[in-house]
DNA sequence: ATCGTCAGGTCATCGGACAACTCCTGCCGC
DNA sequence: GCGGCAGGAGTTGTCCGATGACCTGACGAT
């Protein structure tokens, strides 16, 4: 029917394009929306498919669907802000300078304590993880999208290494939308090798077992990392 | 056909008997589940009903289905730590013991900055609601349940002051299981009383602007809180 | 031995139907 | 005139059967 390529559900399609309509603006929050049948019309799938898409958006919080009654568009405040799709179509729009900053404020708080964590509990195999997300690094200078994976990586490995499950699972989200946000840095000259030496202090604190040292290391370099962002959404 | 209630929607009975089966290892990591339609004929409902109800397996990471496969169990490392339900099943399993560690630690954590910058940015209105979380508790000390609402009302309102989104959304999951845990300290003679005044106390500190103060008095709170998790699990 | 083909099983989607619920409207009693 | 109540239209929740899309394994040709 649609021209359109069909690799994943279907619903995950209609997802993409009513997460745009309702985050821009142009269905209004608090506006009924068209029912179920009449989408699925509009869209030319079935009724099923609308009713999984509008589950999704109920899960970010976009929808509120009441039975009998319709399916009502939500405040702003109620929708999810850790989602990435709605981060994204946020994007360019000035009103995600503020989660930027909120993002790296959690960050700050979360991560710190997760190095200093991570020097008293690491094992060997957490070790072995961090120094194989360095060297990735080390051989992605002249790769950023390749450096960010390493990037991640390390972060990944420090807060399994930290030994607590809940912390490792409640900023998962957050670092979901960090690979998100790292992209934008890439184009600072020298980030990257400054970055790389950054993380190797963090890593040198946790093998020396030095929980002040890690955390001293890992508040620096949220600290350069939250300049660099200012200075990029600054220059916009 | 069953004499269950139906209250809530039929999917919910589904995923409440699924969860159970599949966390107790009753089906094995790994394992097929049976086929959609045969699900649908055991348990007396229509496919649309498992459809959703695997789909709900699916976000807590319980499960995997592909297309034209079948659904498969995943192993426990994938199983989401933080969700009430797969707790609820784990209970008393001892390993629950060890997220409650991991869930105080988080907390802490997380919440003493959070009190911090409570005290810097709150308003007016925040400074209210936390005096009406403080009411609430105060009329309740004979009333375990709603003492244990207006304890969340307030670390909810002091997350709001914080004015920060992110760290409000991150630990949304986190708090959720903490109304859970409270009441296992409900027992404990004179612990609402103690609690009380030390909320009053981070009230206190948030509302002179005293940030340091703030901080100390909730991680003063958080450790008088572990002190009763711990005992009371000693206990059994 | 390797690869293509085919058949069987399973999930994804479809279309229609009925039940449960909400809201509005108009009627009735006061 | 006004308040409460019954009824109807509209919407979501659930059910059902059928068809298409996809994966897996076996079989046979090269």
């Amino acid at each position: 029917m649609d021209g359109i390529a069909v690799s994943r559900r279907l619903h995950a399609h209609l997802v993409d394009v009513l997460v745009p309509m309702i985050v821009s603006g142009e269905l209004a929050p608090g506006s009924l929306l068209p029912t179920e049948p009449e989408m699925g019309a509009r869209f030319g799938v079935s009724r099923s498919v609308v009713r999984e898409a509008l589950r999704v958006l109920g899960e970010k919080g976009l929808i509120e669907v009441r039975h009998g009654s319709g399916t009502r568009i939500t405040t702003p405040d109620r929708w999810d802000p850790l989602d990435p799709l709605i981060l994204g179509a946020l994007r360019g729009r000035g009103a995600n300078a503020a989660v930027l900053h909120d993002l790296l404020e959690a960050r700050t708080i979360v991560e710190c304590e997760v190095a200093a964590l991570a020097a008293a509990r690491a094992g060997a195999g957490d070790r072995a993880a961090l120094d194989d997300a360095l060297a990735t690094m080390r051989g992605s200078i002249e790769d950023p999208p390749r450096f960010v994976t390493g990037d991640s990586a390390f972060h990944r490995a420090l807060l399994r290494a930290a030994g607590n499950r809940v912390l490792e699972r409640m900023t998962q989200p957050m670092h979901e939308l960090l690979s998100y946000a790292q992209a934008l840095t890439d184009a600072i000259p020298g980030v990257l090798t400054r970055a790389l030496t950054e993380h190797e202090r963090i890593a040198d604190a946790v093998a020396r077992r030095d929980g002040d040292g890690a955390r001293n290391a890992m508040r620096a370099h949220l600290a350069q990392t939250q300049r660099d962002i200012i200075s990029i959404t600054e220059a916009r």
